[in-house]
DNA sequence: TTAAAAATCACTCTTTAGAGGTATTATGGA
DNA sequence: TCCATAATACCTCTAAAGAGTGATTTTTAA
């Protein structure tokens, strides 16, 4: 049984050293180096080619969200956990748009946290959604679950499939006869129910959602 | 056997009679109205719901292309026929990218211009390329085919890929180790080859080609 | 080995996109 | 009837995208 191969990213040194006490208890698991922020992580994944990141998301230089997404591309099959102190439910979210696969408090120091490491580790499904609100619901300070799910209205899908296929702002606006203001509204509402950040990433979820095609 | 109902736009009143004496030779067609503009194109079409439009591209307001483009937005099913007096490949391949089914030159009068123009308005299967190739170089004054099939180099698909992931062109020139102004000079002429207007739009091509998923 | 194609970088300029905030008007439910 | 939501619109400001041009270097193919 091959331990786990692991890479710390966190820029407090206290912070590193503690996940490692942890982590060196269970002899599962071996620590291959830690990085600083999310350019060093990026360094040390090319370097080291970890199976699992441990990624903190607030970071100088460059953060852990940004850090994630640019490992999933180069290295797909890399399983990035993000690691924060928020217990902030958009985090989570953001930290899964990335393409993280677990989400975990920093602040823990019981034994599920290893399990769910261990989990997110072995396990070949994405953590979902209902699996990270458990996580989350584990432990007291979480905050109760802000307006996540709010749906997009009739006019925002109607909005969303314009902006999909390729049209402009101007050219949307034309079409629903409204002004590029209202389109540029609705389209930040759009980006900000879904945690998008550009018009691009919402014709993939367009694609993805089969709401064009 | 119900007779193809068609609208006419083109900017030039001249223009306009041409087509319709050629057309009211045919009982199988009869001329619904006519436009001065894309604009009233687009009025004119909610109105009047045409089997078939003729479309110069070359007008003043909203010209052709555009038009077309709303057009098949908005009611799929009709089909759009470009007429025009250019034999320039590019405003063919750009007629066909916005949704047009058929490409016409003015300057004709000869039965296989109604010929083609039954073959467009009967036939389900879009205008291939092979199809327009055959309607140029049926005229003498067609223009030698220009570089357009020149595919994309292995860097430009590379670059392709990481536009419709939703990566901004600095986000792109960091993960490729190159300057932003290389990703510029690539993604257009990425969108150049492929007659795109912009990184929505080659996300779209994108996700049809399989190139992303 | 030489010409063509691909990849790279630069500069200017204009338009578009996107963040952030605020406000008004319908409108449909409770 | 009153409240919440949706839809509309405007404002400022910064960042990003895209058009146009030109140029150098490297690679590839004839």
């Amino acid at each position: 049984m091959q331990p786990f191969r692991i890479l710390i990213v966190d820029d407090h040194a206290h912070a590193r050293e503690a996940i490692r006490e942890i982590l060196e208890e269970h002899e599962d698991f071996v620590i291959l180096g830690e990085g600083r922020n999310g350019q060093e992580a990026i360094n040390l994944t090319e370097e080291l080619m970890p199976d699992i990141i441990l990624m903190d998301i607030q970071m100088p230089v460059m953060d852990g969200l940004e850090a994630t997404k640019r490992i999933k591309l180069i290295f797909p099959y890399v399983k990035i956990v993000m690691i924060t102190v928020s217990d902030d439910i958009t985090d989570l979210f953001d930290a899964l748009k990335k393409g993280a696969q677990g989400y975990l408090l920093k602040n823990i120091q019981s034994d599920a946290w290893v399990d769910h490491l261990r989990a997110f580790a072995s396990d070949e499904v994405p953590m979902s959604k209902e699996i990270a609100f458990q996580i989350l619901k584990e432990f007291p300070q979480s905050k109760a679950v802000t307006k996540e799910n709010t749906p997009l209205s009739s006019r925002e899908l109607e909005v969303l499939q314009l902006v999909a296929k390729g049209l402009s702002n101007r050219e949307i606006s034309e079409t629903l006869f409204i002004s590029e203001h209202t389109v540029k509204s609705h389209l930040k509402n759009i980006l900000s129910k879904l945690h998008l950040d550009n018009r691009v990433q919402l014709t993939n979820y367009a694609f993805q959602q089969g709401l064009i095609n």
